[in-house]
DNA sequence: CGGACAAGCTGA
DNA sequence: CAGCTTGTCCGG
C-alpha cells in the first residue's frame, strides 16, 4: 500500500464508513465502522454482507446495513471491522427483515440469520440459464390454465387444485411466466423440495434447492426451491412466488417471532408487483379471506377427490364398544395397504416400570402418572388428573426406570391386529422407520405423523376423527380438513404410480360435520365458507388479528396495551389469570403490529405469540 | 448479549 | 471499608 501524500491535510479514516447489525439476539441496534481497503473483499461488500468485527471485547458477526455511511460517532472512536465473511441476503431481504420483524414482534436479526448462507459464501456461481425452453409445452388441463389465469394478475391468487392434480403443473406454468426471472418456490418440507427439483432437473431446468444451493440461489434466474426457510431465499427479483400446500401449518416458525413462510411470500411478491401462487387442495381459511380464487370446474375438482366413506358411530353405544366399527374387518383382513390414524393429543400417557411392568397411579386419586420435568431439572412424577407431584419411583418394586407407553396407539394397534388377523406396524414420531415392526406389516397405526411416514396407500383410517374436528383450538376444524387432504393425497392415483385410486374412512359421530360433508363432495367450500362467516361473527381469525402474551413481563406489556399513548386503533385484551397468558385482539395484523411497537419492550421475559396457532 | 461500573449488603 | 453481590447501562 502506497503512502498517502503529505498535502492531505486532514486525518482521512483509511477505508469506508459501513453500519452493522450483529447478529446477536440482545442487541438490536447498529454500529457504524471502518471497512479498511486491505480487507480482502472489501471491494465487493454490499449491504446485506456478512461481516466481523469487535465489540465491547467480543469477537461479532453481523450484516451491513449501510454503505458509507455518515456516522454521528466522533471518527477516532471508529474502529475497524476484522473480516469480510462473505456474501449475505439481498437488499431487498433487509428491508424484509424489517417488515416482517415489526409484523411478528420479533427483531430483524432473527429474520436475517433465516436469510443468511448456511456456510459462508466467497464467491457465487457463473449464471445458469433456467431453461425454460426445454418446458412441455402449454397443457389444456384444468389445472394448468386456472394456474394461468392466477399468473395474469399480479399479487396473491388462490389456486385451488384437488388431492389428485399434481401441482407440478402449476410449477411448469410459473417457470414459463417467470422465465428468465426465475421463480421462488416454496413447499412445506424439505423431503417434498428435493422431490420437485428431482423433477425440474431432469428436464433439464435450472434449479437451486434451499439450504444448500444458497449460492446459486443469489445468482437468480433460476428456479429456487425451498421449505419454509426458502420464504426469505436471497433471489432479488424473481417473476413470480409458488406456494404449495398453502395451508400446512409447517410455514408457520414455532419459536419467536411466530413468522409465517405464506405471509412473507405474499409481502415479497407485492413488493415486486409479480404473481403469488397459493396452491392448496384445502386452502386456508386466512387466504380465502384475503386473496382472490381460481378454482377449477366443479366435475374437475369432485373427480380428483378420493372416495371417502363415514362411519356413522353416533348410533353406537359409546364406551362399550371398542375403537373399531365392525365395518373396518373387510379392509383390514384384506392384503391392501392401510395406515390407521389414532390422535394421541389429548390421551393419557402411561408409564410403566421397566422391572415389574406395573403402572405409575396416583396415590391421591388412583389416575395415570406421566413423566415431567420438574423446575429443578429432574424428572419427576405428575398426576394427570390431580397434579399431585412424586419422585419417580417405583411402588411395587422400589425401581427408579419407566417407559411412557403411548396407549393411545399401543391399545389401537392390539385392537387392530386382533380384527385385523395379521401383523400391524406402529409408527410414530420417534420410532425409526420399521425397525420396531415387522417390515412386511402392510397395516400401520400412528398418529398423523404417520401420513407423513408412509409414501402411499390403499385405505386411510381416521379412527377418531372427532378428536380432530372438536380439539379446543378455534382451528381445529380447519387442521382437521388439512389432513384428511393429506391422507387423500396418500391414496390418490397421483402418488400411487398409476395404482387404483384408494380410499378414505373416517369413524366419527357427527357424519353431518361441514368438514367431513366438503371432503365427501370434494369441495372445500362446504367448509371453508360457513367457517369464515362463523370466525367473522366470533370475532376470530382472519377477520380479526391475535397475539397471545405471556412470561414474566406479560402483565407489563398488557398494561401498556391497555393504556395506548395515541394510536387510534381500539385493543381488547381478552382472557387470563392475574400472569397470563393474555389473549390480545385487534382489527387487524397491521394494527396488532402498530399497537405492540408503541410499547416498550418490557425487562422481563415476554413471549408474545403473534397468531398463535394453539388457542 | 456480556463487560464495566455503580450502588447496596455483610462482616470485622 | 474491603470484598462481594445485584442492577443498569452501553457498545462504534
Amino acid at each position: 500500500m502506497s503512502q498517502t501524500s503529505g498535502s492531505s491535510p486532514s486525518p482521512q479514516p483509511a477505508g469506508r464508513l459501513i453500519r452493522v447489525l450483529p447478529d446477536e439476539p440482545g442487541i438490536n441496534k447498529t454500529f457504524d465502522y471502518i471497512l479498511p481497503a486491505r480487507l480482502a473483499g472489501s471491494a465487493s461488500v454490499r449491504l446485506g454482507s456478512i461481516v466481523r468485527f469487535g465489540l465491547h471485547g467480543r469477537q461479532l458477526r453481523g450484516w451491513v446495513t449501510g454503505l458509507d455511511v455518515t456516522s454521528a460517532a466522533e471518527t477516532g472512536r471508529l474502529k475497524e471491522i476484522t473480516k469480510v465473511s462473505g456474501f449475505g441476503p439481498p437488499r431487498e431481504i433487509l428491508s424484509l427483515s424489517r417488515w416482517a420483524a415489526h409484523r411478528w414482534w420479533g427483531r430483524p436479526a432473527s429474520m436475517l440469520r433465516t436469510a443468511s448462507p448456511p456456510r459462508s459464501v466467497l464467491a457465487l456461481p457463473a449464471l445458469r440459464p433456467i431453461g425454460h425452453g426445454l418446458l412441455p409445452s402449454p397443457s389444456a388441463d384444468e389445472a394448468s390454465s386456472i394456474a394461468r389465469s392466477a399468473l395474469a394478475h399480479p399479487g396473491p391468487g388462490v389456486v385451488r387444485l384437488p388431492p389428485a392434480s399434481d401441482p407440478y403443473v402449476v410449477l411448469i406454468e410459473a417457470i414459463r411466466f417467470g422465465a428468465e426471472r426465475g421463480v421462488l418456490v416454496l413447499v412445506p418440507s424439505l423431503a417434498e423440495a428435493s422431490t420437485y427439483a428431482r423433477r425440474l432437473r431432469r428436464l433439464g431446468v435450472s434449479v437451486a434447492l434451499l439450504p444448500d444451493d444458497w449460492a446459486r440461489a443469489a445468482v437468480g434466474g433460476c428456479v429456487v426451491i425451498g421449505s419454509r426457510s426458502g420464504a426469505w431465499a436471497p433471489i432479488a427479483h424473481p417473476g413470480a412466488i409458488v406456494v404449495l400446500d398453502e395451508h400446512d401449518d409447517g410455514y408457520a416458525q414455532e419459536q419467536m417471532p411466530t413468522w409465517n413462510a405464506r405471509d412473507v411470500a405474499v409481502e415479497r411478491g407485492a413488493r415486486l408487483q409479480i404473481p403469488v401462487l397459493l396452491v392448496s387442495p384445502v386452502v386456508s381459511v386466512a387466504s380465502v379471506h384475503k386473496y382472490p380464487v381460481f378454482a377449477p370446474s366443479r366435475n374437475y375438482e369432485r373427480s380428483r377427490w378420493p372416495l371417502v366413506e363415514v362411519i356413522d358411530r353416533s348410533e353406537a353405544e359409546p364406551w362399550r364398544q371398542g375403537l373399531l366399527s365392525d365395518r373396518l374387518a373387510p379392509i383390514l383382513r384384506s392384503d391392501e395397504v392401510v395406515v390407521c390414524i389414532l390422535n394421541r393429543k389429548g390421551r393419557s400417557s402411561l408409564c410403566v416400570c421397566i422391572g415389574c411392568s406395573s403402572a405409575a397411579r396416583c396415590e391421591r386419586c388412583d389416575g395415570a402418572l406421566a413423566l415431567n420435568d420438574a423446575d429443578s431439572g429432574d424428572r419427576v412424577f405428575r398426576c394427570q388428573r390431580c397434579s399431585l407431584t412424586r419422585p419417580v419411583l417405583c411402588s411395587s418394586c422400589g425401581r427408579a426406570s419407566f417407559k411412557n407407553v403411548r396407549m393411545g396407539i399401543t391399545r389401537a394397534r392390539e385392537e387392530i391386529e386382533a380384527l385385523a388377523l395379521r401383523p400391524v406396524c406402529e409408527l410414530s414420531a420417534e420410532s425409526v422407520d420399521g425397525s420396531d415392526g415387522p417390515t412386511n406389516a402392510k397395516i400401520f397405526v400412528g398418529t398423523e405423523a404417520a401420513l407423513h411416514r408412509v409414501p402411499s396407500a390403499d385405505t386411510v383410517i381416521f379412527l377418531d376423527i372427532d378428536s380432530e374436528l372438536f380439539a379446543p383450538r378455534y382451528r381445529a376444524a380447519e387442521q382437521a380438513l388439512a389432513l384428511l387432504a393429506r391422507a387423500a393425497r396418500l391414496v390418490s392415483p397421483a402418488v400411487r404410480r398409476g395404482q387404483r385410486e384408494g380410499r378414505v374412512v373416517v369413524q366419527t359421530r357427527v357424519p353431518d360435520h361441514e368438514v367431513l360433508r366438503a371432503i365427501v363432495l370434494g369441495d372445500p367450500t362446504r367448509f371453508t365458507e360457513p367457517e369464515l362467516e362463523r370466525r367473522r361473527s366470533l370475532n376470530l381469525p382472519p377477520a380479526v388479528a391475535l397475539a397471545e402474551v405471556s412470561g414474566a413481563g406479560a402483565k407489563t406489556l398488557v398494561e401498556a396495551l391497555r393504556n395506548p399513548p395515541a394510536h387510534h386503533d381500539q385493543l381488547v385484551e381478552v382472557a387470563g389469570p392475574p400472569e397470563g397468558p393474555y389473549l390480545v385482539r385487534a382489527a387487524s395484523a397491521d394494527a396488532l403490529a402498530t399497537a405492540l411497537a408503541a410499547c416498550e419492550r418490557p425487562a422481563e421475559r415476554v413471549r408474545v405469540e403473534v397468531d398463535p396457532s394453539r388457542v
